[in-house]
DNA sequence: GCTTGTTAGTTACAAAATCAACTATTACAA
DNA sequence: TTGTAATAGTTGATTTTGTAACTAACAAGC
């Protein structure tokens, strides 16, 4: 009854799946404990520290994340004092998002973690996988979704 | 304002997720479609599909998967016929799990279409490329957390 | 100017995941 | 034995996500 004909623990979607959770969990401990932030919300707090202030859907764009995650996430953040929001007076459509002090404080410190825990995630690899792992999963991060069959 | 010392795409845990995500979308799509299944039931289908007659909790040893998504998983593929359970006669905590002709015509289907798939995840990618990125994807899935500051 | 369509972001409701508490059964040691 | 702990699995309450419908502001053609 078994089938030996498909090994599902190298079939990549659910391969990259047990992967990406098993080297997320420790980091989300800490940003979890520390800020009380969730997954969302540490990516919108990021999108802002590496890139400088941005709009909602430009965040939403950049991240692959919908509009209504952003902006619960958004609300959150901003709840807690670590994200400032300010209309554009050209297009008062558009809000623009920054973080304040305190949430640059909290991204500076995550960020280090964040550099220290990816080190310490490919410390088992050689050179030559570290870069090529990047590379692949950035290609397969590209896939859209299309017909194979 | 902006943090050119820090590469967001290339921090792990996220550019996995990414990866993860983009190339989990067409195939989820598929089982949805076909079969109304979400993704805890299609793992659950395909473990019982891939090792045979399996207890919810070594499916969920397996799987990392926790035992209350697998007991809702379960309790949806009885419903729809799927799958049928039998108490053990030793140990009448245990439930063993075994597919219907039902469930594993559905196995045999999506099975078919994850190995083309996976097909056509990779056909971008060389030989050395694929072969190296199952085997550090695997290592990575391994990792269990451990300090790291 | 007006209508029609588009974009930015929010809100409401339904679906799903998480966490803790629960039942039932077995293990095991006093 | 019998009392305590452990394991298998389920259930209920809460949180989080997903989907669709919504408001507000702008754009572009007439």
């Amino acid at each position: 009854m078994p089938d030996d004909n498909f090994d599902l623990n190298l079939f990549l979607p659910y391969l990259l799946n047990q992967a990406a959770e098993a080297s997320s969990l420790a980091f989300q401990q800490i940003y979890k404990d520390r800020y009380g932030m969730l997954r969302t919300e540490w990516r919108v707090l990021f999108h802002l520290g590496v890139y400088g202030q941005m709009t909602a859907s430009e965040i939403g764009l950049r991240a692959n994340m919908h509009k209504t995650k952003i902006s619960r996430a958004v609300q959150k953040l901003t709840e807690r004092r670590f994200v400032t929001r300010a209309r554009d007076e050209g297009d008062r459509r558009l809000e623009h998002l920054t973080l304040t002090d305190f949430g640059h404080r909290a991204y500076d410190d995550l960020h280090r973690v964040a550099q220290r825990y990816d080190a310490m995630l490919t410390e088992g690899l050689t050179e030559v996988e570290r870069d090529m792992l990047r590379g692949v999963l950035q290609k397969l991060a590209a896939t859209r979704p299309r017909d194979f069959t």
